[in-house]
DNA sequence: CCTTACGTTTACGTAAACGTCAACTAGTGG
DNA sequence: CCACTAGTTGACGTTTACGTAAACGTAAGG
């Protein structure tokens, strides 16, 4: 009787390609919550979101802990004046490191392409100019 | 008589803020080939480029073996046809993920930038207004 | 009742990316 | 000659993120 919102570990694990284990992981560190029914672990939508922001925190090359920690700003953020100062430097500090990573992408994808284009340089020269550029 | 462009190991350790440790993992991997005076590491420029790389891959959470990949591909764009067609492949994989972590990167910002200004708008509130949401 | 499928906990195994000695070598200054 | 500094090669330790196997529970179906 799955309700709609409702997922068994074997599902979730499977739509999202990831084995029960990592779910149980994810859980032992706090990642995760899902609620139990007898001992069996049910998940709803919630859970999936959070997994969903987990594999990407994973894409993105964080770890569970950091993963955690962004979980943790996300959810406290309503604290009082010292504990919402001190968010708003770890926020600062993540938006800087993301927009490092954007800058390290964005240049990884520059040099790709250039790579690319020499390739299919190589290529055209192979294929219809059939001359080489030879070494004189 | 440290030429313009030798380093020995502790130097470029201390420039990129790495172990001395690392540089020889990453030497082992066959990420790194620095030249010897006896027994000796010594760098020049190229390795630093590489080294530069090789922190940048990291920032993206890619693993040794896979910035290696990414070198193999650099070093060898001037094959044959058929190695070269592979080479396009594995590019474009490569550019499709770098792509997936891009609008991944754009989000995570999206939802820090969502969650700082909710963090704001909750300082303002206990610094001026002073007033709570109460509840009830 | 027996099997099958799916789930549970516990616990040991493993690959990656270093950290951390230990023991030794080689050049340099006093 | 001695001490110091920086480097070298093992080799074992550590953390992270799971994989994998054992032993057991439970609901469904034939």
């Amino acid at each position: 009787m799955s309700n709609a919102s409702n997922y068994s570990i074997g599902q979730l694990a499977e739509e999202f390609e990831v084995t029960s284990r990592a779910l149980r992981l994810y859980e032992e560190e706090g990642l995760l919550n899902p609620r139990r029914e007898g001992t069996r672990r049910i998940y709803n939508e919630r859970d999936r979101v959070r997994l969903r922001l987990i594999l990407r925190g994973k894409r993105l090359g964080w770890s569970l802990s950091e993963i955690r920690e962004s979980f943790d700003l996300y959810d406290s953020s309503h604290g009082e004046e010292g504990q919402l100062e001190a968010m708003l430097m770890k926020l600062a500090e993540r938006r800087e490191s993301l927009h490092t990573q954007r800058r390290d992408i964005d240049n990884a994808i520059d040099d790709l392409e250039t790579i690319a284009a020499n390739c299919e340089t190589a290529l055209e020269e192979i294929r219809h100019g059939k001359r080489k550029a030879g070494h004189g």
